[in-house]
DNA sequence: AATGAATGAGCTTTCATTCAT
DNA sequence: GATGAATGAAAGCTCATTCAT
């Protein structure tokens, strides 16, 4: 019933995300949604909170990965980022849907803000590292990190607009060459234009 | 009526938008709605359209400039971007409920895409500009193009669900520093740090 | 206005006779129905009654003429009861329409029911002497006269039906035949063969 | 919730007939008549066909008896005509309603032309078989026909302006007298003043 | 006298929710 | 637990009427 309801959310908009559309999409009765949920509105809640749950567990299990040092798991982040799990047409037209929704509706505000509060923390501490080592004395991690958030950001607006020109790689391509502009001598060329 | 409707978007969201809350923030009568607008639906296009007419003009207003050059050009439009003109609190959350309606009706895309069409164009012709006068030869000027336009949307959702601790002056910050990193002799640091 | 106005139920039906068609199709200003009639309600009832009046003119006069020997003051009646002036597809359409309306609002009754007092008086005075001049003694005046009114009735009933199909040469051919029937001395065969 | 759609016609007339007094005659709820009907004007075009179907059954039931010459099916015709499962003044009141509509509402036409189509041949070929048992070589059956349907029109028409008064005895008399004019063999006089 | 912007009662319809089955 | 007919508050909209100009 969470996919009827994002499908819903998706095909129609938050406007148009009806009862009787989600049980249209979902097969199953009308009663179902406040059986199992309570009201239409806990049922929209638990789809934020599916996306955002996904979308922190993804980047988690990189963080987790012992193997990987500084600029290859950053790396990672930025290309989980652009996967199809968490980027794709339906779950970001979700997401800001509930953006939209956020200011007027506090409870949904935790679900896609997620990103903000460990995420940003994982980021910085990568740049931390990644400054260290390459002693890029003259970089501000913290402008940094907020740069690479906004940039990321920033693309996945683009991709919601635009999802049927976006290219990934491209999407990638960019974030490269901000990395590269920023510290040079670890995000090199031949990534970019590879 | 469109600020009472802007108004309405804000305090209760696209869905809580009811032609009874556009009455009560606007003072006037039932009728007024369909008499002026023809439809609830119609006013907000009216909406969307003059947060996107707004935003136009005053990034025309300085591309139009011509003592400026390309830096000082590029640096008042991010300024502009930030100016509480279009960065409101009030004006950010309708963007954003625009952009969550666009995929599902498509008639508000045109005024919540603007930023698109003409925008990155004046960016990418800054850029390029800046590319020869620095010979900065490495740099692709599209891609720095998408970063900054990107980097730009980014810090607005970062606004949307941050307003009350948002810094304008520190967003300039971020921006500047991304700039300082791509064209080095251009941006120098006591821009940022001033 | 009030050819507007008829115009109006005759194209749109009573239900979809508004104000603003009655102003459109008038050329008028709004204020001008309540200005001049009071109500939209008070202009309808000008349209009945205009129709009323313009219907009974029409019999009077004939009814008046000492020119006419009885059974010819029928046929004028009948006659007149088919003319364009009367018989045409907008005007029997609102006619019905207030038909439709007398139950429910009995200020149209008086307007719409004027065959029935002076009319059926005439064409049974007419009959009288008909059955008087041709000795038609098993003939009931009474009924021969609610026959023919009924004939009538049911006539304009198949015209406003059937607008395009009807003939008004069909329709004496019938009456003519129903009184020759009835008064096979006075109306004989050629005239309605003829 | 028909019957409550038809009474409200009957009391308020077609432009009285709102769904809020729909609802209070069937003591439903509002939803009701979306919920079942899928609008206001479907439920009405569903009170046209309840009245179209049930005029239709009654005449076609003895259409289809075999044991009834001519002149009596003829007679029954009329009689079922005049009976009160159709004619009676709510019903008439309907029909009229309904006639007044079909101009400007082509949908209900199909509902309350529904006399002419299968009712005007079975009516012609009783007459046909009549005009052959009699030999009434003088007597156009075609005309005959549009007469005799166009009589029991305007008896309606009578019926629905003055159905306190109206006699059901009285108007099938006059039916008999017009027939017993035409057709004098078959229907003789004491049937009338019986 | 004539206008038409403005009004708001009342319309049809939608839709989340309830609850008897 | 599961269903879907039934509910009625609330939605968007229409439209006859008013009244300042």
């Amino acid at each position: 019933m969470i996919q009827a309801a994002a499908e819903a959310i998706y095909k129609y908009g938050i406007r148009g995300t009806t009862s009787a559309r989600i049980q249209e999409l979902s097969g199953l009765s009308q009663g179902m949604v406040n059986l199992h949920f309570g009201s239409k509105e806990k049922l929209l809640l638990a789809v934020a909170e599916e996306l955002s749950v996904r979308y922190a567990e993804q980047w988690k299990v990189i963080a987790a990965n012992p193997e990987l040092n500084p600029a290859d798991k950053l790396i990672s982040f930025i290309e989980a980022d652009f996967d199809p799990l968490v980027l794709n047409a339906r779950d970001v037209a979700i997401w800001f849907s509930f953006r939209a929704e956020a200011l007027s509706n506090p409870k949904v505000f935790p679900f896609i803000d997620s990103r903000d509060k460990g995420f940003r923390a994982a980021i910085l501490e990568l740049l931390e590292q990644i400054k260290v080592e390459g002693q890029y004395d003259d970089v501000d991690a913290n402008l940094a990190t907020d740069a690479l958030v906004a940039l990321l950001e920033g693309l996945w607006t683009d991709y919601h607009l635009h999802s049927e020109i976006f290219k990934p790689s491209e999407a990638l391509r960019i974030c490269l060459f901000v990395l590269q502009s920023m510290f040079p001598k670890h995000f090199s060329n031949q990534k970019i234009y590879g």
